[in-house]
Formats: C-alpha cells, structure tokens, sequence
DNA sequence: GGGAGTAGCCTAGCTCGCCTAGGCAAACGA
DNA sequence: TCGTTTGCCTAGGCGAGCTAGGCTACTCCC
C-alpha cells in the first residue's frame, strides 16, 4: 500500500492549521489522521502521545510569534518599539487563535528553555531599554507589560469585553499609551 | 434501592471542589458519578451535558468572587481599593485554580448577562470613580485594569515567570502601583 | 391506606478518542 | 539481491459522553 509521507513536522503544521479552524480542543489524532488518510494508530509512529502533539503546535506557534515581533522591532525603539510588539502580538493571537492557545500549555522546564519563548524574553527587555529601567524594575515591567497583552488579547477573545460597546481596537491603542506613559514615568519605591 | 440525594447544586460543587483538586480538564461526568456512587448515565438526569456542568461550576465560581471582591472593597477608596480589589481577585485564583479555569469558559450571551459577571464589572468601574475618568477613558481603565490582573494571575500559574527568579509577589505589588499611577495620570489623547 | 404518577436511579449499548501489540509490505542500503 | 528498517495496517482494550428504555422508591390525593 502506498505511503502518505506523514512525518512530525507535517503533523504539527497541519494540527496547528486545524486548531486555527476548530479550536484546539478538537485537534485530535483521529481528526489528524483522518486528514493524512491514515488510520491513528499509524500516528504512534511519529508522536508518543496527544500531548506530544500538542506541545510541539505550541513550540512552532512560539517560534512563528518570535519570528513576527523581531520582524517589528526591527529599526524600532521607544513607543515605536512597544506598540510595534503589541501589535504583532496582538494580530498573531487573532489570525491564529489555536495556535495562541496551544501556545498557553505549561511547558516543562527544559523544554521551555530551549523554545522561542527565550528569543521572547530577550526582545521585552530589549524594549524597556528605551525607557531605562534597571532591575528590579525591570522584571517588574516586563511582567505588567506581557500580563497586559496576554490578559487583554485572552479576554478579547473569550468575549470579556463583549458587554460594553466601545470597539476593543481604541481600548487596545489606549491602553498602550498608559503602558508607555507608566513605563517612562515608573513609580519608584 | 437507597436514593443518593443528587441534585444540580450538589454536582456543582462538587465538580468546582473536583476542579480546584485535579484541574477542570479532569472533571467528567463519569468521575463525578463515582463520587456520588451513582452511575454516569444517572446524572444526566441533572445534567444537560458535561458543557452545562462545565457553565454551572462557571458561574458559581463568577458569584463566589464577586462576594469576595464586595467584601475586600467595603470601606475603601482610591488606590485602597484598587488594590483590595486585586488581591482578592488573585487570591480567589490561587485558591481555586480549578474553578479560575471554569471562569474562562466563553458564556453565551443572555448566560452571561445574568451572571456575577454584571456585579464584576460593577464593582470595577466603582472602583475608577476614584480616579475621576471620564468615558470613554473609563472604558478604556477598566479593560486595562482586568487585562492586568487576569494576564498576571494566568501567567503566574502556567510559568511563564518562572524564567526569572523575582518573587512574583513583589512584582505584583510593584504592577499594582504602576497601574495607580497610570489611573491617577491618564494620558490623554 | 391504597393506588397513580413522577422523580431518581438502573442496565445496556452506542460513538469517539487515546493508546498498545503485533503483523506485513514498501523502500533502502549494502 | 537480500536483509533491515520504516511506515502503515488490523485488532482490541480503556474511558468518556450520551441515549433509550425499564424498574423502584417516594409523594400526593382521594
């Protein structure tokens, strides 16, 4: 019998364009298999289990969304810089919001140490270097800074901000203003 | 045979107390029926489906943290509230990660309208009368205020502060000053 | 107090997803 | 050309979700 050419990187590239479509709870190995013409059981050749799956839809995802915020800091500084990071942040988590939820499991340890969540890391700080932090405060910031994104983009998606009219993209812009306003005039202790 | 006293509030507890032990993704209808010493089938006599238990433990959990937030901003204004506000909110999340998670289910509208999700919001923009926003300022706090709290609280727990050795506790301290100073120094367009 | 009705539980049985064991054939390398 | 490996298969177990249909314990009403 003919072979399909499935292989991991073809797996997770497709489960990540199935979790964009039906949500990520709905990626299954029997979905995935069915898409490859494959029976599951066939899948155990490639992945350990489901989780593996899904784990390795959230490290392409991390890699993807550091690739795009590195292209939009390039040659950018200041607010610049900021709003230029939240944008792609932003713009990534609504084109692929299966992607942007495989990207929320919790990771191991040493797996999240070898993933682009490190790159991510690196290119916060590099943003508040613009505004002179030094530590602690830098930690602190750049905690305020990705607990704003993630929170406002995670409730944006769920609805959170359904009940009030005013169109989520002027709440976005200006709440990117107060984070620059509070990260060129951090508080000190 | 003994009848074994099921009702809906009596599941919905028990899932929320399931939740908080083995996280929502294991709360199931079938280990909930075990826990009654009742068969699966049996409860959906009570039950819809396992979505609705999944609402219910939601909205449970949404009444509980209203309660509590009520309680922590009795008496208090300003930046007293705001962080009596926040903490309570943390707290309820720490304490009850299960029922968190239950919290971010996306309700449909007319469920969420007649939620602890009114009381919330509420609660929230009594909090800014403090600050004396205007709209669509106000609007605009207010999202960057939950975004804050609920980005904070999602990735404490999943790690994504693990990576610096900072106690998450003093930058969520340091966070909550920032966000006073930012309401107290809206920028404006 | 003796039915009638209903509420609360049951068994049986289906589908689907996850996963293992063991087999067979296609591709490849020596 | 002939193993060896690689890729896929069938068979089957387990657990979760859910439906259909039946039996029993309780309630209430005459």
């Amino acid at each position: 019998m003919a072979r399909a050419g499935v292989t991991v990187e073809r797996l997770t590239v497709a489960a990540a364009e199935l979790a964009d479509e039906v949500g990520m709870r709905n990626v299954t190995v029997a979905a995935l298999a069915r898409q490859f013409g494959v029976k599951d059981a066939s899948l155990y050749f490639h992945l350990r289990n489901a989780q593996d799956l899904r784990v390795r839809v959230a490290l392409l995802a991390l890699a993807e969304l550091a690739d795009r915020v590195a292209a939009a800091l390039a040659g950018r500084a200041g607010k610049d810089a900021l709003v230029a990071f939240a944008n792609a942040y932003r713009d990534y988590a609504r084109e692929h919001p299966g992607r942007y939820d495989a990207m929320q499991i919790d990771l191991d340890p040493e797996t999240a140490a070898t993933s682009a969540g490190v790159r991510h890391a690196e290119m916060t700080r590099a943003i508040l270097r613009g505004y002179r932090l030094s530590e602690p405060d830098q930690t602190d910031a750049v905690r305020m800074m990705h607990s704003t994104f993630h929170g406002f983009v995670s409730l944006e998606r769920t609805g959170g901000f359904r009940h009030t009219p005013r169109p989520t993209d002027d709440s976005w812009s200006r709440t990117l203003d107060a984070l620059d306003a509070v990260l060129t005039h951090w508080p000190s202790r």
